[in-house]
DNA sequence: GGCTAAAGGCAAATAATTTGCGTTAGTGGA
DNA sequence: TCCACTAACGCAAATTATTTGCCTTTAGCC
């Protein structure tokens, strides 16, 4: 979906040509390289579209993760995720956490006007999202099933509270 | 607890003169300064010392993942998993995450010898270690409260499930 | 001992980064 | 309308980091 330069390959005097700038403005807007391509890779995981509306709140959200775990698992979909966290700036990463957050509220909101029972934000965020991250960062890329899995039972776990 | 100097002030050439070599070394043997850096932080990362024993399993679990969260959370602990996290090769990502896993498998067969119920690694792993990391990285680092929490809803769940 | 390969020192060449200074474009009054 | 004033940029020199070729050292191994 987005063609990325090997990164070793990506310097600012080379950006800079591309914008018909001279090198010296982009230091001095940025600092460096990894600010500015954490700021891109901000901006490039912003979502366009809120999650698809398939059948029950509950397979929405399914289908919505395996595609955010497909897409951040990815090799650019990673690559953006390290850009974001090699800076010491916070914000990119909460912006980033903020959009996920964001269309999990609208699941959350469907699923209420319905009236079908639904884990909170956090509860996602916690047992769904944050497990998915990790094995992303630090381990290998959750598989459909685990994903799966991941779902199932965050959805399980509300459904014994209600 | 580790003094580390702000991060624009290192260089491989000041490294290489605290280490008595000459710049071309470092550049040989590791390419670039982050993937030194990110090799440092790994090899800090390893713990010295199995979980403490102080009370039952499940005590000694809460102890130590409060430990885990505030050693992640500071400044210098952040700045090791970003080192970690920069670079593509995964190699010490995962070793990370294996420290993690080492420690929490000595708990889970002390609680198999003593006879107490205790979640799975994976569960440990799925939902109090990737919410830990995820909060460290793209929100607020967690507070006590809420490491407390997910330490016992993961534990009600083992409960509840035996 | 002598041979070989891997690693390091040194220094020149290249590339990136920082900085000072002059210019421009846009903004908000008088 | 015109005049400061500010922020941003271009340019180029100075500085610093990175790469590279070549030579020396070192450590194993016949």
């Amino acid at each position: 979906m987005l063609a990325v330069m090997d990164r070793t390959e990506v310097t600012i005097p080379l950006i800079a040509q591309r914008a018909n700038v001279t090198p010296s403005t982009i230091y001095r807007r940025w600092g460096d390289l990894q600010e500015l391509l954490a700021d891109v890779a901000a901006s490039r995981l912003q979502p366009e579209t809120e999650p698809a509306e398939i059948g029950s709140v509950r397979t929405d959200l399914q289908a919505w993760t395996e595609q955010y775990a497909d897409e951040m698992s990815s090799g650019a979909g990673r690559q953006m995720i390290r850009d974001i966290l090699s800076v010491p700036d916070t914000a990119n990463a909460e912006k980033c956490s903020g959009y996920t957050q964001q269309q999990l509220r609208v699941l959350i909101a469907r699923a209420q006007e319905r009236g079908e029972p639904f884990p909170t934000l956090t509860e996602l965020m916690d047992y769904v999202i944050s497990p998915i991250m990790y094995r992303i960062l630090f381990e290998q890329p959750p598989s459909t099933d685990c994903v799966r899995g991941l779902v199932s039972r965050v959805m399980l776990e509300g459904a014994a509270k209600s």
